[in-house]
DNA sequence: TATGAATGAGTCTTCATTCAT
DNA sequence: AATGAATGAAGACTCATTCAT
């Protein structure tokens, strides 16, 4: 009957309830999976009745999409910023490792979230999207900086492919501790070298 | 209340039937996700009524540990049996495009089970356990045969959990191929390359 | 997983239809047996929906307990309150009459659900309860009464029980009406006679 | 479509499986409840096959039924044979303690298995009419014993009706404990003292 | 006769979504 | 704009009964 036209809101106490229900369902989703949480948990987590959740969304998969948009770009892939003299200042080892702490730190926000939603990339179409945006991204800026640097020259797509798996890996590894008796600070300086063998 | 006893089956025909719900709920499972997979259909997709599936299973879950137990070998790092004999027959690069091989062909069979079940790892005890076990075995073996053929000495666990990874990660993008960029001929050969001189 | 509130309906129509569902279900469980009425009928006969149900109450059996400790008062020993002026105006005789008939015409309220109920002391411990509470409340009311008027002096509770016991029996009786060739009459004559004769 | 006829069994072998099965059923649905017990439960207890059950029996019930038909006199109101002479000998003082005594250790064979069955008079046809025929000859037996020794003429039936009342109850409160406070040797004494008097 | 595997209707319960206010 | 009560379809699981062997 009733078109239930999905409202974009204009004053401001309505934006800031629209953020607060992205935000309060997209944490309950990161920490206790999709579908272990429901809408209403998502409500009263964002002091907010379950009604108005939709008028701002769809349904519960809008809700996750709009917080992965948001939020997704400081959990997976979170490059930072390495401007050329950074890296003539530090040499590219240094850089590395500062690459791979800021995984690791950002990493550790989210825990659980990383492999539940990964996994939606096979059941869901926007996840899917997602991701592929996020990794072109950043399979971009690691490439440029590779390249301003002369680090890299022929296969750099391939290459960073498999130079940024390899410290995907590792920082997976360092977050969920996994395996006892690995010894991270060895596996840092192992990867490090790795790379830069790799691409001499 | 009543006891509700799982009854092993010992006719011939009951352990086939007992397999079939093991093998179509477990391929349903990894094809459309755990949550979106009800018994029903894996009754149905198992030419079986819903009753008989939990004379033979617990629950849901169960029937989804078993698959896991059953058909997780095959699709969950598949490592292939290498003797001495043939490590010096073929060397060292062979060896490794062969184990690429196998990984990529078994990965094949299941395709998008991989994310989904390795998620749950973080929700579900036994599927963690599950992996723990695989992940050890796999790296046992690895190390064993790097270790007898003298290609690694020091660091074993580390730098095998590395190269691990690298080949883990690289069958992954060929078989979901969602890079279309990606030249693949080209990654496996770099992929072999960079464990080579990452093991020198 | 999630935490399932049972919620406290505050607005007044909503209080309205909990009431409702505690009545309708209770009625039916009552005159259908608690295993023979089922949450869906419970729901229908309330003009509610089966969800609703599970709003205000944990499961089945507490919509079962919450009539208990509504309707039970009246249902199962409902002492009359009698002032001293009332049983020196009318005696001993006609009090116990006057009980007597309370009790019948309360029994005559529900009928079935006497006994259907009075078994469950044995599977389930709320109704255990209920009933403890109850008779506690209801010997010592009886005792209080005789004692006050100097019927009873020693092994009150003993010959309470018993007394209490020989007008619910008769109510029984008189209510499911088993033996057509009993004549109530007398037989509440009979009673009443046994009773003065008993605690003179 | 096929005509399912109910066997009556005329080997020896197999009337003693009919026993085992109403026997292992009755003291089932005794022991924990008519809804509680299935007849997977019932058919292992008799170490018999579920299908077996089907050829003795039309249903459930119906197991129910035979095992309350053959084995509930003993349960339920199991007067004992008194002789005249018993009678003369004893006085009847102590005969009355004779029959509380039978009462109460028949009651506990069964303990819980009185009001859960009793109860089903309400809902069941065929138990209603057990108990109508049981207390009919309970009634008969009482009776005749009072009038062959001239302790009651008129309104014999109403009579025995409260006379019985007062000592099933006592039974079940002896049985079930129900009263901690309650002195039993006393309200045995108080119970007959009661019947004697009433009866005078 | 006997077995026990198999059936499927029926039960309780959850939860995304809608609706009356 | 907002509330939170209400809906009802859907899901996991049980069990009396039937059927193939």
């Amino acid at each position: 009957m009733s078109e239930n036209e999905i409202r974009e809101p204009i004053q401001k106490r309505s934006i800031e309830k629209k953020e607060k229900i992205i935000k309060s369902g997209f944490e309950l989703i990161c920490k206790k999976g999709y579908h272990n949480t429901n809408t209403a948990e998502i409500a009263k987590n964002a002091n907010v009745s379950t009604g108005i959740v939709y008028q701002y969304f769809k349904d519960k998969h809008d809700i996750f999409i709009a917080g992965l948009e948001k939020y997704g770009d400081t959990i997976f892939y979170p490059f930072p910023a390495i401007k050329k003299e950074d890296f003539n200042a530090k040499g590219f080892s240094d850089i590395l490792k500062y690459i791979i702490q800021t995984f690791i730190s950002d990493h550790k926000l989210s825990e659980s979230a990383h492999e539940e939603i990964t996994a939606m990339v096979h059941s869901d179409k926007d996840v899917a999207y997602f991701f592929y945006k996020r990794e072109m991204e950043m399979t971009e800026k690691f490439s440029k900086m590779l390249e301003e640097n002369n680090i890299i020259t022929d296969n750099i797509l391939e290459k960073v492919h498999i130079v940024i798996g390899l410290i995907d890996n590792l920082c997976h590894e360092i977050v969920y501790h996994k395996h006892k008796d690995l010894n991270y600070d060895v596996m840092i300086d192992l990867v490090v070298e790795n790379i830069i063998k790799f691409l001499k």
